[in-house]
DNA sequence: TATTGTGAAGGAATTCACAGCC
DNA sequence: GGCTGTGAATTCCTTCACAATA
């Protein structure tokens, strides 16, 4: 099922957005679509969404387009969303509990299982149905949840050290929402989502108007 | 000091990530560093850097580096953060209310002043000290509070409905945590963070082991 | 000597354009 | 006729390598 060539990182970002689009289809009972109709759907080329598509085989009928259905659950498969992870959330400041608290997550299948704080004051504590532990407990706690992926939320300057932890409870998929590089075995991949540079995106163009296409 | 040749939006994004590591830097006193130090201090590689900031102009000094202070402030310039930016926020639901009382936002100078929700129960509240106001009211609110960026945090549903308000205000640069395309005028630029598209690709690298670089 | 700034080379991603299939 | 899948062309981005400079 797997590709031989090498799949483009940019490609997998966009296989989330199709299957976005696909959702939406579904929900309004349309049975088939086309390349050029999803484009127009999600703001990309239609050559680009057939070459994203032809990384994977092909899923298309020429001269009909794709069955929503199908193409759907391919892609959802493709990208291991065909199923629940189990999600384990570190810092459950304002940002945190907005995560914990969050909806589009529960939907895509993504669920917080268990949280780690360092604040005494919230350990021990549930919310939100999510029990709260020392972060530090984290190398025992984690191996007995199932979570397979953590999400970094606290500040850039505990960041290391709840990664460490977590990756301690054996997690290799990390999602950090802290500024700055975080250091992690090999094995172990990190995703950052820096809040602050997506505004500092707008800002330059703001800015400097006129410079963008 | 606008260069003629075009700017790649990947030397953009990057230029956060200097005035980050350049920040902490002068939060440590150092005087003068390298593109080779800098390289390693974020995870790049130094002609990646040096090509990066040439875009923009000559900030070294051959033979000896870059002064952290200045070159700080130039890329702080040129991203247009050298002053404080207002920004306005539509949905003060979880996620809205997180961005509202999320420090990282104020301390990289944007500071959120105004407020926009649906809900009856919420509009005419202070929290945080920001104010809400019905997002029906945009138009005439914001003219008045100097908000130049918008902030999206509302379901998907409710996303193109409350990006037209921030628009009809007069907003031009817009950041939406909203999943899926919004339209809007070509004059108005909008990025976009999808949460739970960057879990998927966790989940994608997770599923397919060994695939990455 | 150490390090920048940059033309040239190389690699990656996107778009084009069309053969092939339904 | 309409639309996919894909090699070729193109554009965009990164890395290399070195002349120029303090």
């Amino acid at each position: 099922m797997a590709r031989a060539k090498k799949i483009p990182s940019t490609t997998v970002s966009r296989l989330s957005v199709y299957v976005r689009a696909l959702q939406k289809l579904r929900n309004e009972a349309v049975v088939t679509t086309s390349s050029e109709k999803l484009a127009e759907q999600v703001g990309l080329t239609a050559a680009q969404i057939r070459k994203d598509l032809a990384y994977f085989g092909q899923f298309g009928v020429p001269g009909r387009g794709y069955y929503v259905e199908n193409l759907h659950n391919e892609l959802a498969m493709i990208l291991g969303i065909n199923r629940r992870w189990e999600v384990a959330l570190a810092g459950v400041g304002h940002l945190g509990y907005a995560l914990l608290a969050y909806n589009g997550f529960k939907k895509q299948g993504f669920d917080v299982v268990v949280a780690f704080d360092k604040d005494p004051a919230k350990i021990g504590q549930t919310w939100e149905g999510v029990k709260i532990y020392d972060i530090a407990e984290a190398r025992h706690v984690l191996p007995e949840c199932g979570a397979e992926i953590g999400i970094i939320a606290v500040p850039a300057a505990s960041a290391q050290e709840a990664c460490d932890a977590l990756v301690a409870g054996g997690l290799k998929s990390i999602l950090s929402f802290a500024p700055g590089r975080i250091i992690v075995p090999p094995d172990v991949t990190v995703k950052r989502v820096e809040l602050a540079m997506e505004l500092e995106w707008l800002s330059y163009y703001a800015t400097n108007i006129g410079e963008r296409g």
